[in-house]
DNA sequence: AATGATTACTGAGGTTACCTCAACATGAGG
DNA sequence: CCTCATGTTGAGGTAACCTCAGTAATCATT
């Protein structure tokens, strides 16, 4: 059975390109992936703590301490105290850092749609339901 | 416009499976994904050399370097100087090294037919189909 | 309240998979 | 043969992770 063989083969070929488009889209913010993840949640779940953080981006904590380092220095994130747990750190976007999430945001959404944009409707729905099946699935 | 978004969140979901279930899957010969991939590239081009391997793996020959020597001391590769320049070296599966490369690519597919395996073969040419028109753009 | 276990974070140091740069041998063209 | 280019590798560096141990704070139990 060649099929699925190729079924994984062309999407791979579709991960590289939209992984390559985006990453070149991100480039002008010189952020590794990591990082931008973070801002991402961040920006999507509000305060986290230093733990949650690296839940989220399935590292281990020592490692989110160094991603946050690195965000906190460009002044994107801040550390605060968790006022119900004085062991906890909070993490939270600056207003810059809010900013610059918005923009990085729209960066990978435009990079996306350009790829996606040779696609007709139907073409659009019949990828979306697959994909659909395909996520649900275990 | 949210539609594309969703896509690539779509997209990047069943990659992310795909990614898990193959690396899975090719446990049982911890090898790197660069270490599997040269095995691949040696099974479909015969004999190359180094310079050429660090060029199907898209990495520097100084690495490519190490990713044979680890295959090396596995047993999975063999060096041999390049008859027709002698400052080369070919690097060629051994036959134990070609044996195992069937087996892993076996395994590899098999983890991506059981993905697949939910869809019904509308489906499947379908994402077929759309992967190809994605895959041809650029 | 004192104590012992647990939790949140971070410093120190290690690993992996890459990289660049320079050295060395070989090859190709004037 | 002399120069310049090419193929490989040694030396040493880096980014992004890791584990392990230590410190401070909190929680649970007595």
């Amino acid at each position: 059975m060649q099929e699925e063989e190729s079924l994984s083969d062309a999407f791979w070929a579709v991960a590289r390109q939209l992984r390559h488009r985006t990453k070149v889209a991100l480039e002008p913010w010189d952020l590794s992936p990591s990082q931008g993840r973070a801002l991402t949640v961040l920006a999507r779940h509000g305060d986290l703590r230093l733990s949650s953080v690296a839940e989220h981006l399935r590292i281990a904590p020592r490692s989110a301490t160094e991603v946050v380092d690195d965000l906190q220095q460009r002044g994107l994130v801040e550390r605060r105290p968790d006022p119900d747990d004085r062991r906890a750190v909070l993490v939270t976007l600056t207003s810059h850092g809010t900013a610059v999430t918005t923009e990085i945001q729209a960066a990978r959404q435009a990079a996306s749609a350009r790829l996606f944009a040779v696609l007709d409707p139907a073409d659009r729905q019949d990828l979306l339901r697959v994909l659909g099946k395909l996520r649900d699935d275990t």
